[in-house]
DNA sequence: GTATTGTATACTATATTGGTCATAATAGTC
DNA sequence: GACTATTATGACCAATATAGTATACAATAC
């Protein structure tokens, strides 16, 4: 049941470009040193969020990468369907007719709600709740000061 | 996200056992003859599930494999943990250690929540859920015969 | 003691993961 | 228009995990 790193490593590029919304487009390379990232890596993973419309790039100098909507509509369960493809954790649920058994199949049943488990988390999860728990998260210290 | 076949057959086999015991011991071969998984792949799964005392064998002839705890007691959850390992979706939910970012890193927050939600269902769901569920599916037809 | 069953280990093929690298395309700059 | 900075694309590769097979061995009921 594990998340690859192209699930992971995509949304940390996507909350990094959040982040840095102010010097958009957003160079890929500048991304890779900030998130610990090889470039040549974080170029594969761009393309497909390219493709899905979440991101857009503008190639040749002062290029780079930018959010192709606003942070309040990019869900996670989005981003991770175009990185990890299906988030499924087995492929009868999304096609039943991949297993002959998927009618009477009662573990199948399960999966299923595993399943709804899993995208009610990610469906609900938008960059932008992402850009707020982080800039909630850098905080604390500085409130400390003040007590 | 996948559930490889190792948790997927491991939950089919001892729901298989579950429905079969009256004839306990099962005999591996039996259950493999049912479920359509090769026999020497199921004695692969079975060691795991025997070492984690939900199944107890008995070689010889007249052996086989049979529930080592009521049908109540054995949690989907623990069936995943020991045939899968980890439910967790990236390893620093559970050990923060391997990732000097965990402390501030807000996408290990929502990757612990989606863990958490995938635990919910695990956890909540036993192998007598399994069984309930199968016996309700094979039922409803009869039942219509009386409306 | 022997047939029947599980146990353990070693092996193999394939797919996936996590990259690297070279090259092409494109946009800005002089 | 040449040069440069930058992303885009695709070929390639190594390591690991998955899924499964094969084989020899151990225990037990009869």
């Amino acid at each position: 049941m594990k998340l690859s790193t192209r699930g992971q490593y995509g949304t940390r590029m996507l909350l990094d470009i959040a982040l840095h919304k102010d010097e958009e487009p957003v160079l890929l390379k500048d991304i890779a040193q900030r998130q610990q990232i090889s470039l040549s890596y974080l170029e594969h993973l761009v393309t497909p969020l390219i493709a899905g419309g979440i991101v857009r790039s503008t190639r040749g100098s002062r290029g780079g990468i930018s959010l192709a909507k606003p942070t309040e509509q990019i869900r996670l369960s989005e981003v991770i369907q175009l990185l990890e493809g299906s988030i499924a954790p087995v492929a009868c649920v999304n096609d039943p007719e991949v297993c002959n058994r998927s009618e009477l199949c009662v573990t199948r049943d399960i999966w299923d709600e595993l399943n709804q488990a899993m995208n009610g988390v990610l469906e609900s999860t938008t960059l932008q709740n992402l850009v707020e728990r982080q800039k909630r998260k850098e905080q604390p210290e500085e409130v400390m000061y003040y007590i």
